[in-house]
DNA sequence: CTGTTAGCGCATTCAA
DNA sequence: TTGAATGCGCTAACAG
């Protein structure tokens, strides 16, 4: 594998010259930086990245972390497609991606932790945001670049979001034009901002449309469709009517239907169901269950491209910037009666 | 940021003496060791990666690429599963994973490639396998560690596969003891090696029950729901008779069920409909339909042991090794008549 | 416009 | 058991 030196003596200059031609320098006269390109072509040279890194005290690699465990895993693709849209605008800016998949958020917080402190990376992107989040808070006290994909309830931070407030309170809306009167919500874990966010548009869109908001048709359960199954059997079981469930994971969503089928429910007509993420899933029920379709392609690459602008403006590091992506409802025959 | 420089000056000792505390060499005095020890940790110490990669001329970093295009992406959950197991290991034997994901080909080559002859990754793990496949034959020509996630139908490599011949074989054969007697087999695109290898479980198992295999039965697709749907309407348009699709993919079968719901056959009585992969999907739709569970959390934990181990024995590298993972049988409604 | 010099932070000879 | 010297491959400040 031939050095930059290997290319100097080649081309009759020194290292130097040669950096300054990879550099794109416009110092240089045409006719060395020809003579040097050719002999970079001869040599079939490639500039060591783990040298220039060491030189420039910078990788041009970001980290993305995150905390999955076997059972929910990526049961739904939203991850994937992040992944894919990151990738997507890492390519174009010629950076790299350090992928870490953790088995829960300690790990999570260790091994961001151990990837900034080893200088492996430049930056980082993680996707866990908890109202009290101890990564969040420990990336902001070492002053590391990164921006959270989700909200951050503590700290301003660098964000990319999808409008979940908006987005829950339209889905309940939705459901409240189709004549559904007492509206079950089941929520993911109670710490996530997502699931506050989510919880906060339902709660308003009742208000707004004079319907009390009872806690009774509130759950608060781990992400699982067997999870949202006994939710609303718990309701059931407790006497509590409702003609329609709004679930902030797709995956409720499969468990009120499962419900619904136990029970002999039917859907749309004694019971509406939306859920969230529209999983490709949802169009193969039984019905077709209505969700919201989130922009997770986008909101990966608006992570990515708002990581590497502030990587390469460190003056702007101190701001704090919130995207906020605009979701869709897809109505389907869940909702539809 | 401490460096090396800072612990010796710190522990009184040179920085020779501080990196072979940090390389546990046992040639040096418990005393010192300990000294050293206490000033890495006042000083809140972390070796930087990037110059260690530098000095030893390795990076305990491998690549990870695969080319996805939106349509396909990442519908099914397989390639999110391998990475889990992949990045499960690599933070067992402290390994990082860079990832890649392009949109062709072409595009994956290329970037594997520059991965290599930049030096930011020690080996690949690559997931294409075409017949022919030229990333493969670069590979092996330039020599360097990697190991496929499927199998080499050209170059004896590393490579860690599920039995699909014998997989597809089981497939068939559990069709044929439902009393299915015309299968028709829908393959994604021929050139890769795992639709030649599903194809060839399927035609065995006809032969062995003695039951002529007919072109007219085989149909080989892109991998989309919309092109399943298209195969089965054109042999129908054909006059082509069939009471079972063995599907090489789930979209497949998901295309084969849409095709049975447009033309009102029933499933399974008049259809039987198994597919490939296990998607949770599967579960959820009317009926369930029967599909081949891939171990893909196993084979990423199978390919990053077995490239961790060439790595660290050079000498294995010459070796080609195939391990195969079995799959299993999800036998559902869709094929239990 | 180009070369010389001095690092970047660590590992690894070679001496002592 | 330890330290000094050298190198990994490249960048950048300083001269000229």
């Amino acid at each position: 594998m031939a050095t930059i030196k290997d290319v100097a003596r080649a081309a009759g200059v020194s290292p130097s010259t040669v950096s300054r031609v990879i550099a794109g320098s416009d110092r240089i006269s045409l006719k060395t930086k020809e003579r040097v390109r050719r002999a970079m072509e001869r040599l079939d040279y490639v500039p060591n990245a783990i040298a220039r890194s060491l030189a420039r005290s910078h990788t041009r690699t970001v980290g993305f972390t995150l905390a999955r465990r076997a059972d929910q895993a990526f049961s739904n693709p939203f991850f994937s497609e992040v992944l894919r849209g990151m990738s997507s605008v890492a390519q174009k800016r010629d950076y790299n991606i350090l992928l870490s998949i953790s088995m829960d958020e300690r790990e999570e917080r260790d091994k961001c932790l151990q990837l900034l402190r080893e200088r492996r990376v430049d930056g980082l992107i993680v996707s866990t945001s908890r109202i009290e989040d101890p990564l969040i808070e420990a990336l902001v006290d070492e002053e590391v670049a990164f921006v959270v994909i989700g909200r951050s309830a503590s700290r301003p931070v660098l964000s990319v979001n999808n409008d979940n407030i908006q987005a829950s309170y339209q889905a309940a809306m939705h459901l409240l034009k189709q004549g559904y009167r007492q509206i079950a919500f089941i929520s993911g874990p109670s710490e996530l901002v997502v699931s506050e966010d989510r919880l906060k548009g339902y709660q308003q869109a009742l208000m707004d449309s004079g319907i009390p908001v009872s806690k009774d048709h509130i759950a608060s359960v781990e992400f699982s469709e067997e999870e949202g199954f006994q939710a609303l059997s718990r309701m059931r079981e407790q006497g509590i009517p409702f003609d329609a469930v709004l679930a902030a994971d797709d995956l409720f969503a499969l468990g009120a239907l499962r419900f619904a089928q136990e029970y002999r429910i039917s859907i749309p007509d004694e019971l509406g169901i939306i859920g969230f993420n529209d999983t490709p899933l949802m169009t193969y029920t039984h019905p077709p269950l209505s969700s919201v379709r989130i922009l997770s392609y986008e909101l990966g690459v608006e992570a990515m491209e708002l990581l590497i602008d502030v990587l390469e403006h460190p003056e702007k590091r101190r701001n704090s910037k919130e995207i906020v992506l605009p979701s869709q409802l897809e109505v389907r025959r869940s909702t539809s009666r």
